[in-house]
DNA sequence: ATTAGCATACTTGTATGGTAGTATATTTCA
DNA sequence: TGAAATATACTACCATACAAGTATGCTAAT
């Protein structure tokens, strides 16, 4: 039932980081079924680990909204709420448009070079269909743009804010990804930051996260029982 | 030590957000000092509450960056970094700015009327000088401006902003607030939402929330020990 | 047949014991 | 006297036992 990926056990995480990140894994790509109810005891006896360290990641997860814990009847996972998801879609673009203005004034020639060579992979994994790659490189250019510009917290704000916008892309099939218009969206901003344009990046960047707006009603009707 | 606010007890809190609230509360009014030693088993002892909830409190604090947790060694309140505190502001800049733009959108006339009573207030407690109170309704100001505005999220980002704001506002003695500049502006922003005047009110805003950036420098050379 | 009451099997919340790693003080030896 | 080895007292981490609330299904009485 739960995707394990035991990679992450290794990594001298501690045991409840380790339960954090399988189980979030797991949410966000939709392997655990919204609605779904999931107790403690159920995961420290798939994970072979005691109740503590998954009370500890419940707590953790919990507090991202990914899942709802009522004391004494049981735990479920997160449904959909469009208003959620809309909110956080709302967060993440306002909170990136700022940061890539910054970056238009100071960026280092190293970030910049890194930003660089992640479009060329991408380029390349278009080439070769490689979407699991894309994916990460996707994430990779954003997370470059916030560290480049002193923001290490806005990444982390816009990594919870993705769990949640994460679940509604899954639902849509992962081929409603137009990753050439994604990849052009990415050097338009790559150029603004180089050419310090900050509207023009800006502007860029809020065409590039207005567009998860789009058929969620559909998908609300078709997939009813995992939204609220 | 601690200051602890029994009254947070009943109102059906569980033992774990007991301690949550009064560890919170204690550490960003500055009553437990930056840098300072904290274990579990000493909270667990002057609380009268298990390890466990104690724990948990601390996993949901680190997670808020108002702790930090070494593992097999020890706690620490998380010191005053001011790289941290100024991205704390700029992301309370710039999602309140667009939020408030929202709110020239869409602005229920409940909503708006809250706001209304709560400006009448805030000049009372002005003229009384009871500044706890006049703290709590500017909170409540910018709430509702969230609320109102269906950005309920952000208002919990705000907080957790807030919580690294503060540290550093405490240093600088309550007497450096200008109430009577927090008013007009707060005044401003109201006229602003009423006439849905988005660019007015985002202005005001900006202004408004950039006045944090203050003297930090001149704080972190007197109080040293407390800075990273 | 229906319903009230109870037993049972869940759930999460809390308390506590033991483990392993770390810092520090003390002892022991050169 | 000084330094290495050891004992001790911490720490957070994890496992487990118990408590308390809840849902469900069975039993028994009407």
């Amino acid at each position: 039932m739960l995707n394990i990926d035991s990679n992450k056990k290794v990594k001298n995480f501690s045991t409840r980081d380790y339960v954090y990140e399988i189980l979030r894994e797991n949410i966000i790509s939709l392997k655990i079924e919204p609605g779904k109810n999931i107790s403690e005891k159920e995961i420290s006896e798939l994970l072979e680990v005691s109740r503590t360290p998954v009370r500890e990641a419940f707590v953790k997860l919990a507090q991202e909204e990914l899942l709802e814990v009522y004391p004494q009847k049981g735990t479920i996972i997160a449904l959909i709420d469009l208003h959620h998801v809309e909110e956080s879609r709302f967060i993440r673009e306002h909170l990136e448009r700022a940061t890539v203005r910054v970056a238009c004034e100071n960026f280092s020639e190293a970030h910049l070079s890194q930003l660089e060579e992640n479009l060329h992979q991408q380029k390349k994994c278009i080439e070769e269909n490689d979407f699991a790659k894309l994916f990460k490189l996707d994430e990779d250019f954003h997370k470059t743009i916030a560290y480049g510009s002193g923001k290490e917290r806005i990444w982390t704000l816009i990594q919870q804010m993705n769990a949640h916008l994460n679940r509604i892309r899954m639902l849509s099939l992962a081929a409603n990804y137009d990753w050439e218009l994604i990849l052009s969206q990415h050097k338009r901003i790559y150029a603004a930051i180089k050419a310090k344009d900050a509207n023009a990046a800006e502007a860029v960047m809020e065409e590039h996260l207005k567009k998860l707006l789009f058929e969620q009603e559909k998908l609300r009707q078709e997939y009813q029982q995992y939204f609220k």
